[in-house]
DNA sequence: ATTGCGTATGTTACCGCTAACATCCGCCGA
DNA sequence: TCGGCGGATGTTAGCGGTAACATACGCAAT
């Protein structure tokens, strides 16, 4: 094993490193590091030179400190685990690639607690912006978004008062739309299987949604279920076996997301029932992994990549007080008839 | 809408307003907020009352300069959509959680120049770790993670030099073992199926390993196939079908991962092919998704979780030069007879 | 030669916090 | 009475950069 060419540095290199090696002033090197105001080819040529050789790295640190400009964007998420926000941070990651921005991802799990800490963490970093899935925070929460002094906006949902700004679909209408296809379709026997998240107030806002305009046609769901934690897709069966045991007449089963609402298509398929004529299936999300399954499941798609990206923009604008409200789609694939 | 309790302060608040509210010094007041040093009971909760009066959160970037302690740890991983990092990071994650520690996750899309990009980046910000995805990198990253004077760990792979430490499994191992069992369970017309990303090292590794194996028994792959971008499901389906219409007498199919081998599980299902008789298959990395299929997918679970956790174990204790080989283990699932 | 101006570079004073040391005070034992 | 000591608090000097202003210089116009 060879050495690398300069042995490692006890001390890390500082700009006044950079300066001595290059024999100009702190500042220079600053500017040449920074490409900002005057600096004659010839001197900047000097500096980047030293600057590599040194394997010199600026301290952000310091110069946040300095210059009360931080390029760093707090986006603040539930869950990286369902496929759904590492979508929303793909279109956030895009958008902000050209703008020097950087988002720093935090994961809350669903606590509303953790993502209290979080934030405060996040907040204590001085970003130039946060993005925050939901409407719902703790009051601390609330006041510490209140008084950030910089763009914040609430991602996913728009059924409630943000803030600052907004960019989401309205999953009341979402879940109301849904059972209104439903329903025109035929069905009438209609269940619910979810999460049992009590703080995921997007599903809790679909479910309302869906209650509210199943009870508008005189109907009422005909059985519920709920889980947590577990392989998503052996809960989506185990929960569709289990309502099919409880209520056999059951004609259609809406599901909280498409991960349980994959199950429980597989789990149907293999019990050879008829899909959708005795039977029929919808879920919400529109994750891609659908698009391999037997059967095209029926769902609305929930714009999370075109989120992510609004929600950038807002923040690179520097934007405030803007709620986007995107239409979901819905996708009646082969599981309505 | 009520206004809040106190009018948004124009200029974010500094240890001096909370100073001047509790009527103590600075010092003191940052003493209070770090519990640290000795105060009075008195002042330590007049102070605390003011500070959250105030709606005062510290700024990390100013004590970090002034300390040079950072309590952050960067993640630097190719991508969130997979499900196999986002489990990794649970692992770091729960790790962290008790160290005062807290991870910042940098994605680089398999990139090699991206890697060196969100690097340079993340070391601006004088991180107390850093925990990277594999081995290979750009002379400049290696260089920087060389030079950086903190904790390194290398993860996912160990086939190879880590620059300090590294937690991971042995790729050519796992991709070896398989093919002996597929070998040994008598299949002798096998095909691969994987990623056309030239900088997934991992995958390759394994490639190698089975391919290796393969020689060693005789054996030559009789089919390949790759696809990239798109629904790996799909995908999985897709070039299922392309293996069996090009190479009708193919016996195995071994997938690079798990999702493109549950497509490729369901279309063989679909086609109602006898499995694991007639045609065995295999994929890697065990995630969860596998548990809800209607058949078990043989694969070979790639100890996500732990490896998190040993990687965050060893930046917690600023620990240096450790190698950690975890042992990946064979489930042979439904689809090797 | 003098003025003036634009370019290239240097100097100074912080940014908001904390390490390290200094100070103050009350109380104990000698 | 006094020194000593430990707990509570204050003071000072940076951490490593950058904004803002100051300076030096060359050259065209007067």
């Amino acid at each position: 094993m060879s050495l690398p060419p300069k042995a490692p540095p006890k001390r890390t290199l500082t700009l006044r490193d950079v300066s001595e090696a290059s024999g100009v002033s702190e500042m220079t090197v600053s500017r040449v590091l920074r490409s900002r105001g005057d600096v004659s080819p010839a001197t900047r040529e000097r500096v980047l030179i030293a600057a590599r050789t040194l394997g010199y790295v600026p301290n952000k640190i310091a110069g946040a400190l300095a210059s009360s400009r931080v390029n760093l964007v707090a986006v603040i998420i539930p869950s990286l685990s369902n496929m759904v926000f590492p979508e929303v941070m793909a279109g956030i990651s895009a958008t902000l690639e050209s703008t020097g921005l950087q988002p720093v991802v935090g994961v809350t799990n669903y606590s509303p607690d953790r993502e209290e800490t979080v934030l405060y963490e996040m907040l204590s970093w001085r970003p130039s912006g946060v993005i925050i899935a939901g409407l719902e925070h703790t009051d601390a929460a609330q006041a510490m978004l209140q008084n950030a002094g910089i763009p914040i906006v609430e991602i996913m949902d728009i059924d409630g008062t943000p803030v600052d700004s907004a960019v989401g679909i309205s999953h009341r209408r979402a879940g109301r739309q849904m059972a209104e296809a439903i329903i025109a379709a035929g069905y009438r026997k209609i269940a619910f299987l979810g999460t049992m998240m009590p703080h995921d107030h997007r599903a809790r806002k679909r479910l309302e949604g869906f209650e509210e305009a199943l009870s508008k046609a005189g109907l009422t769901l005909v059985d519920r279920e709920f889980y947590n934690g577990g392989s998503a897709l052996l809960k989506g069966r185990e929960m569709t076996a289990a309502v099919q045991n409880r209520t056999p007449d059951v004609d259609f089963l809406y599901y909280s997301n498409d991960m349980i609402g994959a199950g429980g298509l597989l789990y149907c398929l293999h019990q050879g029932l008829d899909i959708p004529g005795k039977i029929g299936l919808a879920a919400f999300n529109g994750v891609e992994l659908l698009d391999g399954l037997p059967r095209q499941l029926a769902t609305m798609d929930a714009c999370r990549y075109e989120i992510g990206c609004r929600a950038a923009e807002i923040i690179a604008a520097a934007g405030s007080n803007n709620v986007v409200e995107l239409t979901p789609t819905l996708q009646r694939g082969d599981t309505i008839r």
